[in-house]
DNA sequence: TCAAAAGTGTTAAGTTTACACCCATGA
DNA sequence: TCATGGGTGTAAACTTAACACTTTTGA
């Protein structure tokens, strides 16, 4: 039975990860500056090899939590990147995969000692390989299924504004959401619940903040932003 | 710079097709039944392990045209498939595609060769390793995308009645279409065309054959069904 | 002559969009 | 007192869904 697999040839794996965080209005991307040769001073994802003692996704979750620290955190996978020459150094079999987090949640010497940055996602520097591809691809999955599976909550804190969600939405797609119509469809979801306290981080006056909740939203799955 | 990749694991990489045709109202998966150990008398998706002179999507491309004699087939990325001991010979990380085709436009010697057969895809046989979860998400992929974008004329002739296009979709949703609201819907899509000949295979009066126009197409992507 | 598929419009219900002002507060 | 973000409802436009009968023809 070896003969079958035998007179094949065997690639390397990798893990290529996309990680969305929000803040201030904006989508943003962790990327990491490289400070080591080769194409040292260029901007790549975070990625790492595929080792044997672990499925493709799991990998993915060890890369993520090596340059976060983060466990449990929401990913998808994005594709399979596999031209032959996409690494000058060897043939590698990539696979992407998006994360969706909460840039407050992470661990800033850890993204320091791997040189990474948020960057906007809207002003992106050119990226290695075909990293472009990568986070596009990502990009477009990502808000396909943000319209329609509530996943951007990921990216909020616990607590958060109808401000804060609305600035998240009009991120993801790129455009402006009318505020009494956006209001009207939050209104609409029982899971999404007005709890009784006040955020005055955004205006004087204070905003109310909300909570998604999960065993509400099971028993009820329409979502459509 | 070897270094940096000599320290990883090697792995086998694999594709795996879901192949759907249309026939006779009905959707079809080609599906293979093993005449070999091990697994003698299972059935399984046609796959094929990735070669160091190919791409990943042109060793997809392989495999089909190995089994069906088609080139220029439309293919899609289903996912990777990479847990530990999903294939039990041997450690594989599988990708998974699926492929939309016209069943007449198939080499039946070519099938018969591999032991290939169209299934119903709703009376599919159990399916060996992980196949079962590849044809359920390529089945999720596939009915999501043919409702945006006219990918099921892929499993059509190039000529067809309004009346084939109609099952073809009630065979993708597995829902039943009001007749008068679906050729109301074809009706405002310039791209899909009336021609002035007459299929009378169908039926005693006949129905009018249609095509679709992928130039004008181009030009009005619009296209929900 | 009749069975079987082809072809054809209208109306009601539901959804989506556009739109403007008052409120509460801290500086 | 005023600048800033928080909060609220209605009507028109558009989209979707429900629904039934006539036509053609070969057997």
């Amino acid at each position: 039975m070896e003969n079958y697999y035998i007179k094949h040839p065997k690639f390397y794996v990798a893990v290529d990860c996309i990680i969305f965080g929000f803040d201030h209005d904006e989508l943003n991307l962790l990327l990491l500056k490289r400070d080591f040769e080769p194409a040292k001073g260029q901007w790549s994802l975070m990625g790492g090899f595929l080792q044997s003692d672990e499925s493709v996704d799991d990998a993915a979750k060890r890369v993520l939590a090596e340059l976060t620290g983060l466990t449990n955190v929401y990913m998808e996978q994005v594709g399979t990147f596999g031209t032959i020459n996409r690494d000058p150094g060897e043939r590698v079999i990539s696979q992407a995969y998006y994360a969706l987090l909460n840039i407050r949640d992470l661990d800033n010497q850890l993204l320091e000692s791997h040189s990474a940055f948020w960057v906007n996602i809207n002003k992106l520097p050119d990226l290695i390989f075909d990293h472009k591809d990568m986070v596009e691809k990502a990009r477009n999955l990502m808000r396909t299924k943000a319209s329609t599976e509530p996943i951007g909550f990921n990216m909020l804190p616990k607590l958060f504004t109808l401000s804060q969600l609305q600035s998240l939405y009009e991120a993801i797609y790129g455009e402006n959401i009318d505020k009494r119509n956006f209001r009207k469809r939050i209104g609409e979801m029982s899971y999404i619940v007005k709890t009784d306290k006040i955020d005055k981080s955004g205006s004087k006056r204070g905003a109310f903040l909300y909570k998604f909740n999960n065993n509400a939203y099971m028993k009820d799955t329409k979502f459509k932003l």
